[in-house]
DNA sequence: CTTAGACGGATTGTCGACAATCTTGTTTTT
DNA sequence: AAAAACAAGATTGTCGACAATCCGTCTAAG
């Protein structure tokens, strides 16, 4: 009905520019605020205007860019309203996710998911303080969740409208903190709700871990906007 | 922050092209499922394949068309499922742009509303049974609300990528019923949860509010479904 | 008879160049 | 001196043509 794969493999130009300036703007390594430069790209990337403009679109598709007819495209800047506004969002459409989750995933699924998550928590357990792994980790676990709700409209705003800002905000203010052995406990007691069918719990749950993790980055947004960026 | 006019002047021939093709495929112009042909579009219109492409990258974001890489894009067709799926997310979403309306809106956008809100009765119960007003006055009541929650990312995802697609399966499935008279009182319903600052009750109003309105095109898309479209 | 492979036609993706528009700095006018 | 009008430069939007890929059909082998 749609194409809802997060990591598509990349078949056309566009897409591989695409993925590359994803990666770069999410990263930073192409400052926030700054101007795009079609000239500038196309030379960069190598190829022509024709599948930048694509790649263009669909970047502001996913909030990384804004773009103003005639007058170019500028990466997003991040403000503590923005990050506002992402994570109310964020909070209910996974809230939904689970709530839709409860009832759609399989038997099978969520088995599947208890074991990747007992899995993440012993090489957690192990390579203490790696936040890589919890980040792949945490990633892999909402996402598995919202393709759960086997909503295609819900599913393709989460995996490619919004979670590429959500991760720039996470890699920009450096979300490394003290949240991740936290962070498995709740992973297991929402997939425990949603194996129980009970999706309003699982709602709940998802709602705090969502909020939880918007209140480990928002200090450093706050301050970062006192001293001016 | 972000471009959350959902009437944008068409600066742009890709606009224009945009504007036109979201009538057509709502209205049913180009059948549902249909072949999107690129050199037959650009002759039609009269302009080359680029500001075309432009437009149906814009008609992808929007749902109303589908694409698949070096394949080519079809009319989205309309589903029982995908119905169910749209709404749920509407649902959740609206009732979202309720409860934030409810703190972000201003006295005088509130006033001016139930302003309206009155107006639009009075030529409403005058001409009676025209659709055409109340579907006006509909789509401008939840603009309204959308665009009270202040919400840029919430308002880009109901007034550009939703929105047309709603209105897509009611104008095919001929969403003209007897709802007209009571969808008035549900609006006076909800301004005035809003009025009195009650997020919550405001919130639970309009999911009630849009549920109805899915439970009334529901049995259209049933019937027709059984028939074999 | 079924299935694998190749060929032809059409469609999409990409390219380089031109035209329209905006930005910036200067000049002119009040 | 401030504001408006103008001009140069650069950038975006659009065009027509070429290259790469896919779809359907036919042929040929098993």
């Amino acid at each position: 009905m749609m194409n809802a794969s997060r990591q598509n493999i990349p078949v056309t130009a566009a897409d591989r520019v695409l993925q590359e300036m994803q990666r770069a703007i999410v990263e930073g390594d192409i400052a926030p605020g700054s101007k795009i430069s079609e000239p500038e790209l196309a030379k960069r990337f190598d190829l022509s205007r024709a599948p930048l403009r694509e790649a263009l679109a669909r970047l502001e598709r996913c909030h990384l860019i804004e773009r103003i007819p005639n007058a170019g495209a500028r990466v997003v800047k991040l403000s503590t309203a923005g990050l506002l506004s992402l994570y109310q969002l964020r909070e209910e459409l996974e809230g939904l996710a689970c709530r839709l989750a409860a009832t759609q995933m399989t038997d099978a699924e969520i088995a599947e998911m208890q074991a990747l998550l007992d899995q993440h928590l012993s090489t957690q357990r192990v390579r203490e303080g790696e936040s890589y792994y919890q980040e792949a980790g945490d990633l892999d676990f909402h996402y598995r969740i919202i393709l759960g709700s086997k909503n295609p409209y819900l599913i393709n705003i989460l995996t490619d409208e919004l979670y590429h800002l959500m991760r720039m905000y996470r890699v920009q203010l450096g979300m490394n903190g003290p949240r991740v052995s936290r962070a498995f406990d709740e992973h297991k007691a929402i997939i425990n709700a949603i194996a129980n069918r009970d999706g309003e719990l699982a709602d709940l749950l998802m709602r705090r871990h969502v909020a939880a993790s918007r209140r480990n980055i928002e200090p450093t947004l706050l301050e970062r906007e006192q001293t001016g960026n």
